[in-house]
DNA sequence: TAAAACTTTTAAGTTAGCTTAAAAATTAAT
DNA sequence: ATTAATTTTTAAGCTAACTTAAAAGTTTTA
C-alpha cells in the first residue's frame, strides 16, 4: 500500500472521527493539496480494493479493512510522536511533521518495539488515543475545552487537538503543553473569545484556539 | 530528491567506497532490483542534474554534489542503525532492514538530535562510520579481516560488512556480534575457506564470508 | 422554484519510475 | 583477431499519482 493510499485513508479516518464529517472527495482533496478530480480517482480505486464505499457525489466511508489500516496509520504515527517527545527535545509541531514522514515507513514490529519501550502508552502527547496493535482504540475522554474550564480549579492539559504550527508556537508562548498542570485563577468567555487567566498569565483564546485545547480536572 | 535517486546514488557511492569498483549501470540495476535500462536511464537524469558524471559504457562517477547527497543519506541510515541498535533488541539484519526505509524520511533536524542523544558516534553497530553533518566521515580503520586473524591473539569485532539476512543468521548462531571480543585459538586458511577456533567454537567461514567479518587487535 | 454558485465527475494529458525486447557496443574466449 | 558471450543503450510502452478544463450534478439563495 503506498504513501498517497495511506494518507487518503487516514484523512478521511480523522474528518470521521472529528466534528467535522466532511468526508467527500473535495475535502479529502483540499487536506491533502491534491485536486478533486485526483480524489474522486483515488476514491473509485480504494472502492475496488474494498478499502471504503464510494458513490457518486456522497461521502466517503471507510469499510473494515480501511478502518484497521488507517488505525494502523494512526498507530504508527501517535507512536512516533510519544517516542519523539519523549527522547528528544523537539516542539510538537516538528514532532508531528516527523511523524507525518516516518509513519509510512515502519513495520509492525518496529512499531511494537516503540510502543513496549514506552509502556504501552494510550495517548500521544497531543492526548490523542494510540490505537493498540489490534486496532482498538480508546474512546473514553473526560476532557473539557480549555475555554470551558472553571475559575479556581487545577486542570492538567490532556490533548491538543491540531496540527497548526502557529498554534503551537501560541502553545510554546504560553506553557501550554501536554501533562502540564495549571490553575485557572480567571476566566471570561464572549462568543469570539475566551479570556483565562493562568497563575500570573492571562491569555486570549480567539475562536479558531477554544476548541482546540483539552484539559482533565486534577 | 526522491527515494530513487536517494538509493541509486547511495548504490554508486557503495559500490565506489567498498573493494568491488563496478559502478556501470547494470550492476547498479542488480543492487537495486531494477532493470539496467531503468538504471541507464536514471543515470542520465541524475547527470543533467550534476550528481553524477554519465559517459555511455563508462562507470558512474559521483560528483562532489552527489557524494554530498549520498553521505547525507548514508549518515542518516547509520545514525538509525545506531540508535535502533540502543534501544531495542533487535537483530542487526532487522536493524538494517528499517534503517533502509527510515533513512529516507528524516529531516536533518531530526538526524542531529539522534547523533546528538547517542554522543555523535563515529560508527554505527556494524562499524561503518558515520559521515558527521558536514560530510565529513573517518577513513581510518585499523581492522582486519577475522579470516586473516592470528592464532592466540585477542579481538573485537569492527565491522560486518553485508546486509545479507543469511550471514547476520549465522553471526547471530556464532556469537559474532558489534564489539564483542573474541580469542582466535585456532586458524586454518585454504583457498576456499577459513576455519578459525574461537574459544571453543569452531566456524568455517567461506569464501563468502571471510572478507566481511572485521576485527580490531585488543 | 429557477437561476446562480459551487462541487463533483469525466476526459485528456503529464511525469517519475519502472518494464521488455531489440540494437549497438564492449569484453571474453578460442 | 575474429567470433561468441555479455553488457549497455535505445525504443516503445505501462502504471500510479497527479494536473487542468469542461461537463454534469448538487446546493444555495433570492
Amino acid at each position: 500500500m503506498s504513501v498517497a493510499i495511506e494518507n487518503f485513508i487516514k484523512a478521511i479516518y480523522n474528518n470521521d472521527s472529528h466534528d467535522i464529517k466532511d468526508t467527500k472527495p473535495g475535502n479529502i482533496a483540499k487536506q491533502l493539496g491534491i485536486s478533486s478530480a485526483a480524489a474522486t480517482d483515488m476514491a473509485k480505486k480504494l472502492a475496488t480494493k474494498d478499502l471504503l464505499h464510494y458513490e457518486k457525489y456522497q461521502a466517503l466511508q471507510l469499510t473494515d479493512k480501511g478502518t484497521k489500516m488507517a488505525l494502523n496509520v494512526v498507530r504508527k504515527h501517535r507512536l512516533w510522536e510519544a517516542f519523539l517527545f519523549k527522547m528528544f527535545d523537539m516542539s510538537l509541531h516538528d514532532i508531528h511533521r516527523e511523524a507525518e514522514l516516518l509513519e509510512h515507513q515502519t513495520s509492525d514490529f518496529l512499531a511494537d518495539k516503540i510502543s513496549e519501550y514506552l509502556g504501552h502508552p494510550k495517548f500521544d502527547p497531543h492526548g490523542d488515543p494510540i490505537p493498540n496493535s489490534n486496532g482498538e482504540i480508546t474512546t473514553e475522554d473526560h476532557s473539557i475545552a480549555l475555554a470551558d474550564a472553571n475559575e479556581g480549579q487545577t486542570y492538567v492539559i490532556s490533548r491538543l487537538m491540531s496540527d497548526n504550527k502557529e498554534f503551537f508556537e501560541f502553545c510554546a508562548l504560553n506553557d501550554i503543553k501536554y501533562r502540564n498542570t495549571l490553575v485557572v485563577s480567571k476566566q471570561f468567555t464572549t462568543n469570539k473569545m475566551t479570556q483565562i487567566t493562568i497563575g500570573t498569565n492571562t491569555i486570549v483564546l480567539n475562536q479558531d484556539f477554544t476548541k482546540i485545547i483539552y484539559v482533565d480536572e486534577k
